[in-house]
DNA sequence: TTTCTTGCAAAGGGTTTGCAAAATA
DNA sequence: TATTTTGCAAACCCTTTGCAAGAAA
């Protein structure tokens, strides 16, 4: 555990945030300023495996990188793209209703809205 | 609809498939020889904006094409990359929950599932 | 010391875009 | 005819990678 993967974990904690690498990068940057943009991709991508972050996929084809483990979904605005945590269900048992249906062994799943977020509606 | 753009959409009508954009333009290729890849890629956009095909930003970082309309979702493997479909719920209704949750106005929702293959539960 | 990680810069891959020619409505 | 779309190629991200120097275990 380096110094600059340290403060790449601690700047990821910002409640119901998600960042780009970039954006990360920018953060860290203000705490080191002589970070390299290669070294936060590597970071981000072993804090992920190591189940410390969470990379996100989202509709807009971003690449976002989510500090919260707490089980939550996402709402992205079709809009602006602006991305926010919907609490977790109780939406049933996803995965055990998918297991029956599908030869796959299910292990988990992502479940992303999208809709338009408040200041978007009242643009319209 | 240009004669490539009917081509597009024709070749993207394989039941429970989905395709990157350079599959896409190898399939279409078989055809039209002379189509270039940046036809392919305006045209799966406008088709997925007029609502003929969906775009897909799955977990692996890929981005695939589907031209499936009907409700379904899809199950990934996390050991080959392998997409299948899923058939939709009875899940209950997840954007009236989401709603009541969350600020923004919902308009829709995707639903990932991640698991192992049958073939890859074998090689284990 | 041995191994892992860093900063740098270059390379890589996928996607988008400007343009003049061609096709479509 | 007016508008849209095409093929081509270059440009454009964003991300990954090779390397020698530096830090961590």
């Amino acid at each position: 555990m380096t110094r600059q993967r340290r403060v790449i974990l601690e700047e990821m904690q910002i409640p119901g945030k998600h960042l780009t690498a970039d954006e990360v990068y920018q953060r860290v940057r203000r705490r080191l300023p002589n970070i390299s943009l290669g070294t936060v991709y590597r970071n981000l991508e072993i804090l992920s495996r190591i189940g410390r972050i969470k990379k996100l996929h989202l509709g807009g084809g971003r690449k976002l990188y989510d500090g919260g483990l707490h089980l939550h979904y996402h709402v992205r605005c079709v809009k602006c793209g602006k991305v926010s945590d919907v609490p977790a269900g109780p939406f049933g048992d996803l995965e055990t209703a998918a297991g029956k249906t599908s030869e796959f062994k299910i292990l988990g799943h992502q479940l992303e809205f999208e809709g338009i977020c408040k200041e978007c509606q009242k643009d319209e």
